[in-house]
DNA sequence: ATGTTTGTAATTCTCTCAGTGACAATAGGG
DNA sequence: CCCTATTGTCACTGAGAGAATTACAAACAT
């Protein structure tokens, strides 16, 4: 059997989204094929033959697939730029779900605020760069980013940077000049620079390299540290708040030695 | 231990998204706390003390909580508004890898296309609304649709019948008065009567109602009729294509009979 | 009529998940 | 400094879902 690389692609996607291996199957089954019965899905993927019927209901009940109940039955799935809006509306119907039921609850009641040193880890690209938007936006005097990864230089973040009001000092560096030019092209307000900090590049430490994700330091009082795992690719963070956060008191420190060559633009 | 129920909704939606129950009442709990240990959210869900840390890393990982790492250790959710956005973007992006891996994939070598009764079913609300508003999108001469209950006038559907044609007939009807009255107001430029079918209004069989969904005729060539299950408020439809095809004929002889009292504009 | 195809159902094995208890490490108070 | 309650990690159990296979009855073609 044959199974090109977008096939398995997009069966794992399925997956995720709910569906088990033998829906997913048979729905990427179905989309290669203008119309086909148990059997020659069956031949197409590695699902059984008698286990398609079960999948077929299951993708019916989704409205991912028709069914021609005649015999032998005839399945096909519904055209593509439907399934995606109908996969899309389930979901934004499930987020808006959510979105209201937990913004009616809340909040029980609650005792002390503890004062002390706050330091939040957090992973995640997504979720990491949400944060950093919503620091971006709440900066009032200053905000200093430094870009680790070329990859996180996404679209979203470049137009949070872009919305940056302009009273606010922008100031953006990286590691590499052409990462810096990126930069430049895609946020001509800001103020760049490239890094000094060499131990940014990769722990010298034998094999393991942990390299930087970001840096984000907000009005001098709030940091974002992130690092990105040599194996999964995946981004990690620390997060603190207040002036006197150890944490933030740190990058004030970092900022003043060698973060910044000259402290304006070069 | 008290369950408003929003905190139910919540929690079943969160396991409809992927999380298992757990994940779903930790991340719940963690939302009515502004900061909690693993004993305050064993105390205020019902999740076991020594399975919040696995449910803490893995909601970690979805980006949908923070973790201090002190002693005791202290959790906290991401901010609603966060949290919402990291999960939208989350399943956007699995719906744009579908899409993508899809859209590069499709049609394997196919012999013959049966021309024969092709009459297709499908469930599902969004599914049976997407393939309405595909079909109304491609109607050329006439659109005749009948709504057989109020909670399928969706804001969708308006918009796409609002966006169709001026030369194309758009005839709308419904089985009650007052329904007839809310589609004249969403939908001004259609041409609206009352049904004449009564039988449409339920079977009288017994206890079994069930209630017609929505009927829609399109270049009287292409049918779709739905219908909704009784018990499980689930629409289901059968879809026929072809101006010969058998459940056409049909449709194209109830609408000569008694479907539209008088032919033209009452 | 008969042999093949088609659809349903029951069965086995595996793996995840819900629920529980054992245990070492770690506070924190006397 | 010691003792005890708290905290964090693991390992275990039973139940249920999912993957994979087989048996069998109904429908079909020749």
């Amino acid at each position: 059997m044959d199974t090109p690389e977008n096939v398995e692609d997009a069966v794992e996607v399925l997956q995720k989204l709910g569906l088990n291996e033998y829906e997913a199957q048979c729905f990427v089954g179905l989309t290669r094929l203008n119309t086909g019965t148990a059997k020659k899905l069956s031949e197409l993927t590695d699902v059984p033959r008698t286990r398609v019927y079960d999948a077929i209901r299951v993708l019916e009940v989704w409205g991912l697939v028709e069914i021609q109940h005649s015999s032998p039955q005839q399945f096909r799935a519904v055209p593509l730029e439907e399934a995606i809006a109908t996969l899309r509306g389930q979901y934004e119907g499930y987020v808006e779900r959510l979105h209201d039921a937990l913004d009616t609850v809340d909040v029980v009641e609650e005792d002390d605020e503890s004062p002390v040193q706050q330091i939040w880890a957090m992973s995640g690209q997504t979720a990491i760069e949400n944060r950093a938007a919503q620091l971006i936006k709440k900066a009032t005097d200053e905000i200093v980013l430094v870009i680790g990864d070329e990859s996180l230089l996404t679209e979203n973040l470049v137009d949070t940077l872009n919305e940056v009001d302009d009273d606010i000092d922008l100031i953006i560096g990286t590691l590499t000049e052409p990462l810096q030019e990126q930069v430049r092209a895609v946020v001509p307000d800001a103020t760049t620079f490239v890094s000094g900090l060499e131990w940014l590049h990769g722990e010298s430490t034998t094999e393991n390299k942990t390299s930087i994700g970001r840096l984000l330091l907000i009005d001098r009082s709030t940091i974002l540290v992130s690092s990105i795992l040599p194996d999964t690719k995946k981004e990690q963070a620390i997060f603190g708040e207040g002036f006197g956060n150890g944490l933030v008191v740190i990058a004030r420190r970092i900022m003043a030695h060698g973060l910044i060559p000259a402290r304006d633009p070069q």
